[in-house]
DNA sequence: GCGTGTGAAACCATTCACAGCT
DNA sequence: AGCTGTGAATGGTTTCACACGC
């Protein structure tokens, strides 16, 4: 089968809701009350969560914990995942204590960098290796999803050590497009073209050549 | 006219690799190369740009100088745009210094938080005001985008002073559905669902009760 | 010949509308 | 009556395929 990123990021936001209901101690919810929180429509809500399954009740909406649980299982997060940071400059060290993470069961084992300043430091209590253990203490600690914050020179070739490490998930700060092996995920978060795109729709815009 | 966010999100990636190009004195690009560089197909990339104008000729591609400029007039970049970090926590101050921003003519002209010790401070030579101060700032400086980087409970109501002191745009790390006036434009970074997401192509997937 | 620009076709996603359950 | 689950209809995006210009 066959699900889009689109439908996925969807669900994420749905547990996000979900787990903030259920330490409100609210015990059901409608699609449509779902749908307000996140900003979507109430048929979207539905039309996602029925890919998965008929989780709802008539009359009644979802049960809280249950679509947690659902979602949970779905997501692939019922077990806590093992995280590593590579690249303790600003913004990893600003991660590496980052409450979200672990709340939903995202578990930091390790830290890398290449610096002899920050090698065998701990920060937030995770003790930051040397990148050149990156496989060793990958499988060791049996890291399987990567935060990588490094310079965009090195990333590329950082990317491919991470996905001969055994790890199968990268969460990329870079600006670059990686290239990795097949069965290695990769999703990147551009800063600069978040703003770019913002900067688009409130400043361009008027400098349209062309209609359509 | 309507463009869509996917087309301008693409956009970004161009301008960010054409500015590149330029810096290495490149001369002139097809889009078969623009898009390898950024992960898609040479039709996306010319369907993308012929919305905005005829930018290529035949035989020889885009010209990386002329391309770069139409984009910066379009994203509105022309002029460096003025932005301010709200709240000075560990992602603020990770992003304050952040290089991707200044580079690209994003000038960081202001910093906010409400604790008394940061209250005053510089972070990366940015004086850091008092939140109460917002909107007095915001109009003083010129600022048009904010980088929302504080607690959860807190961005809400903050958004909302954002919006009365004038900016229009609103990059927010908080994983919340934020309510805004009309005309303000928010882009969300939400750390901890990229992360569900990319688990659940790595980790979840097998679990589906459904086909379809 | 080669690469752009662009209608037309194919594909995917969202919205509608309603049957079915409680 | 109210809310879910889901086919059908709509709307939007991507891919195809080819005419045109260098």
């Amino acid at each position: 089968m066959n699900v889009s990123n689109r439908i996925i990021a969807r669900l994420s936001l749905y547990y996000r809701c979900l787990y903030n209901l259920a330490q409100q101690g609210t015990f059901s919810i409608a699609s449509k009350n779902l749908a307000a929180l996140v900003g979507l429509k109430p048929d979207q809500v539905r039309k996602d969560l029925s890919y998965f399954g008929k989780f709802g009740k008539p009359r009644v909406g979802y049960n809280v914990l249950d679509l947690k649980g659902a979602l949970a299982r779905i997501l692939g997060l019922e077990q806590g995942r093992r995280v590593a940071i590579v690249g303790m400059g600003n913004l990893g060290q600003a991660l590496v204590g980052y409450k979200g993470f672990e709340e939903l069961g995202f578990k930091i084992v390790a830290a890398f960098d290449n610096s002899p300043n920050k090698i065998g430091k701990k920060y937030r209590g995770k003790y930051c290796y040397n990148i050149g253990s990156l496989a060793t203490v990958c499988r060791q600690e049996g890291v399987e999803m990567v935060i990588l914050t490094v310079p965009t020179e090195a990333a590329q070739s950082l990317a491919q050590e991470i996905a001969k490490a055994g790890v199968k998930a990268i969460l990329n700060f870079a600006p670059v497009q990686l290239s990795v092996p097949k069965g290695v995920k990769v999703n990147n978060v551009d800063l600069a073209s978040e703003l770019k795109s913002m900067s688009f729709f409130v400043y361009g815009q008027k400098n349209l050549a062309r209609k359509h």
